[in-house]
DNA sequence: ACAATTTGACCGGT
DNA sequence: ACCGGTCAAATTGT
């Protein structure tokens, strides 16, 4: 929850941030608006990929996708993003208008177009046609069969930083390579919360060589660390029957926990010995907590509210 | 003090 | 022997 939570804020200062410039929108280039707008997007994006979570939305999709093998797995991540905005376009739609089913397919149909088009803003249209053309179906390529996804982002074209696209996770460095025939290194990067859960999730960023303002992002292994959520994805050690089926019908990731190799003798006096993880531990149980009671978080949350809270 | 990054060493596959 | 991925000691950051 706490990483949603700085999703949401990082987005709303974005947002923020962008105020000011609307005073004088001529002064200000076109590029640059658009990059901090997709900054924007992507974030917001990742954070109601986290809200979604513990719903089956993303296994939906997951079953969708593998059902259609002839999206380039470059593309597969945008698919999902795009495909998530355009559920959520038609819902709130229907929603507000009362379900007309004519009129929400234009809608849906002008959300595709749209979804579309960042596409190909953010692969550059050299990639969609090469794409869009050769319909090869190497979904999985690579020895022993480990699944390898490729995409590619924006990077913050902002005077700033040469660091990674945010992504919604959080991500530990842990190498960089010169590579053969590339200008730039790779940097190695792996899930943040791997001592915790076992969580394997690796990624690899790139820039190009010929546009350096775009990043290739390679993910590996998927993430078993969706910690942040209510009730229902952290069962209670005792498990009730329904609760035992629900699970067994569409399991949800799973959480595993390791403390301490041998389990020697009792925690329960603050005693040193286990040391091993640092203070990640004491986040997961304030985490745990919080999920468990729902704590912390106030209820009223209006934009200015939090707005203001965010100034320094 | 602890956490994250940097960077050369190491190692396995080809 | 080389290349790319990972480890881990040293360094830097909070």
């Amino acid at each position: 929850m706490n990483e949603f939570i700085s999703l949401i804020l990082k987005g709303m200062k974005l947002a923020k941030d962008l105020e000011p410039t609307l005073q004088n929108l001529a002064t200000h280039n076109y590029q640059h608006m658009l990059s901090n707008l997709d900054e924007i997007i992507r974030v917001f994006i990742s954070a109601r990929e986290r809200l979604n979570a513990h719903q089956d939305l993303p296994q939906m999709l997951f079953r969708e996708l593998q059902q259609q093998p002839q999206i380039d797995p470059r593309l597969q991540e945008y698919w999902l993003r795009t495909k998530m905005m355009e559920l959520q376009h038609s819902q709130l739609e229907a929603e507000r208008i009362g379900i007309s089913s004519g009129m929400e397919n234009k809608q849906a149909a002008g959300g595709t177009q749209m979804g579309s088009a960042n596409l190909a803003m953010e692969l550059g249209s050299r990639d969609v046609q090469a794409m869009a053309s050769s319909s090869t179906q190497r979904q999985r390529r690579r020895k022993d069969d480990e699944e390898y996804r490729t995409i590619r982002a924006a990077a913050p074209r902002m005077g700033n930083t040469e660091i990674p696209p945010e992504d919604g996770y959080t991500w530990r460095k842990y190498g960089q390579k010169e590579i053969l025939g590339s200008r730039f290194p790779r940097s190695y990067y792996r899930c943040t919360h791997l001592k915790l859960y076992q969580c394997p999730a690796k990624k690899q960023v790139q820039r190009l060589d010929d546009d350096p303002y775009t990043f290739e992002v390679t993910y590996r292994g998927d993430h078993t660390c969706h910690m942040s959520d209510t009730a229902p994805s952290v069962p209670p050690p005792v498990i009730t029957q329904e609760v035992t089926q629900s699970m067994a019908a569409q399991p949800p990731p799973r959480l595993q926990f390791r403390l301490g190799g041998g389990g020697s003798g009792g925690s329960s006096g603050s005693g040193p010995s286990t040391v091993r993880y640092g203070k990640e531990v004491e986040y997961l149980v304030a985490d745990m907590a919080d999920v468990m009671f729902n704590s912390g978080s106030s209820s009223s949350n209006s934009m200015e509210l939090i707005f203001t809270s965010m100034e320094k």
